[in-house]
DNA sequence: TTGTAAGCGTTATCAC
DNA sequence: GTGATAACGCTTACAA
């Protein structure tokens, strides 16, 4: 924008009757010393102009952009969305700004928009988004990546993801042993699962938990139990209704809380009573869970929380610090779709 | 960032064995002629060190540095999460990046971050959030925007606002003088409201909507009928706790879908039938409305498509045309909340 | 404590 | 068709 009017650091030298560094030392706390009055005169000039630095000039000499992109799957998802607020949070008394990418899970839009965020000169980027299975775009970002620390970038992840870089994790397989376990206690054996979009690869992991759980507590491990229902609220409902169909089964665990609401209406749509016939568990604990057709039980995944300390480690790592990975854990909060298993 | 081992336009003009005028026309596909030998030699110097044009610098000299700056109240709000993905998508093509700042309905930080935007120098600035009722606000934002006018930004409004500026509007008091008429044809007349913080703009003209309806179809005026539900799930089921403990009705219009979900949960906790005791509507039509206790009837507003068409029209003020507010209509949602009043 | 001037990486103007 | 060179608005040696 500009072209109009725009007040530089030149009008308000000339307003006070000092030079350009004075000025520029003045508005920009720079310790370089600057006596008082004339401190003074450039700050009363500088705000009866309404003058505003120019971050993009500032940036161009520093090399410091002080903002932050950030990459999501979907940022109309909550989930992406209280990581982001937590982000925004977190940095915001630091005088950073936030762009923030949706990549639709698109392998080729998520490498332009780390391209495009390195031409902006982000001093930081935050990939909240999970890693997407696909070699060359993992060998193609590990590059991009590795060009831009070498330019002076900092990478974070927060999220399940083939980049080596600092990051907040949540313990995700961990999350889905730790579920499956609670329905085994409940003498449910045959827990059918709906995964998310096989190409994340916090779904792999995800599946890889319960599969793992299935395994070691000796329940029923069978193919037929599984079924791929996109991370959505619909896509939940079909997936159940493609296993009600298929083989039988006393619990359905879902990998994310959408699906596990989907699934319970479709349930309760066909007369199959939550969670007197079938319970019904998710993951993450989004707000809504609560607010289902059946009060769901689940696991919370505190996206809030992660953003928040993933803005944390950036601002440590920007400010030169060393790194250090953090985990956050979850913890079960039972409602009503989940009981014993009907005998 | 940077710092390191940035390669610039100097490095590929040297490889190439051309200025640096003649590099930048190529790399900036310039209209001035280049011939298509030196053009190739320029390109693969580019290619081979990897260069990424810095659009810092590239801004400060056009004066355009493609970027947008979004205000919302809450990006982990998915109606704002749908309008920022409208509006990122209506603009991936044109090449610009968005800035996205959530003010939490403070006055002193959306100004800031109005500022804060001004001096990253953004070419357009989008008001998502609706206006706040707070004469200083409104004073000193009209006062800023009107002298990021005049420096040559763009502003551009999405909600109900005080500010002048070109519009992409939803109808809100339709949408509720719509709900209501909808509830008196099924015989209610006794319409409780739950409303949401009325510091914003948009409530208050959702709320007159609603007064205007039910005085001009001859409904129950009682101010005992109307209650601040907060905007948010838990508000909604106090705010009809509290109703239900002061007086009577027979259908209850919640400000936003997330509050009728809140309030449906709480009836149906109660003990009281939705619709069968008492019908419930909301106003959104978010994901989960369907999904919820009993899913809702609802006036959808198509958050997407609205971000969507802000984006367009901003391009076409960006490119110079004569911006043209457009107006989007809401449609009633049936689903199973609502049902003629008992008799 | 203040000022001068050299740059940051581009694009734009003007010669050639 | 190509190349110097002056901006853009700021920070930062280096001098004074």
């Amino acid at each position: 924008m500009t072209g109009g009017s725009r007040v530089s650091l030149r009008h308000v030298a000339e307003l006070a009757g000092v030079s350009v560094a004075t000025a520029s030392r003045v508005m920009s706390d720079s310790s370089h010393p600057v006596s008082g009055s004339t401190r003074d005169r450039v700050l009363s000039a500088a705000e009866s102009l309404g003058f505003e630095p120019n971050r993009l000039a500032r940036a161009l000499v520093t090399a410091r952009s002080q903002t932050i992109g950030v990459i999501v799957h979907d940022i109309s998802d909550p989930y992406f969305g209280d990581i982001v607020k937590g982000l925004e949070d977190g940095i915001h008394a630091s005088d950073y700004r936030l762009f923030v990418a949706s990549s639709d899970r698109d392998p080729e839009k998520e490498l332009n928009y780390v391209r495009a965020f390195q031409a902006q000169q982000v001093d930081a980027l935050v990939f909240a988004a999970s890693g997407l299975n696909d070699p060359t775009y993992e060998r193609d970002l590990t590059a991009l990546v590795e060009r831009y620390r070498r330019a002076g970038g900092v990478a974070v992840v927060l999220s399940d993801h083939s980049l080596a870089a600092p990051r907040v994790r949540f313990d995700n397989r961990g999350a889905l042993t730790e579920m499956v376990a609670y329905l085994a206690e409940r003498g449910h054996r045959r827990v059918a699962y709906i995964t998310g979009p096989p190409e994340l690869a916090v779904c792999e992991v995800r599946f890889g938990g319960y599969r793992a759980a299935v395994k070691d507590l000796g329940l029923d491990a069978d193919e037929a139990l599984v079924e791929d229902g996109r991370f959505t609220l619909r896509g939940g409902g079909e997936a159940v209704a493609t296993l009600l169909g298929r083989t039988d089964f006393t619990a359905v665990l879902a990998a994310n809380d959408l699906m596990a609401i989907g699934a319970t209406r479709e349930l309760v749509v066909r007369g199959v009573a939550v969670p007197g016939s079938v319970s019904v568990a998710g993951l993450d604990d989004i707000a809504i869970a609560e607010y289902g057709p059946v009060p769901l039980t689940t696991m919370r995944l505190p996206t809030y929380e992660l953003g928040q300390r993933g803005a944390s480690l950036l601002l440590r790592i920007l400010d030169g610090q060393e790194p250090d990975d953090q985990l956050i854990v979850g913890e079960i909060i039972e409602r009503e779709s989940v009981t014993s298993a009907p005998v």
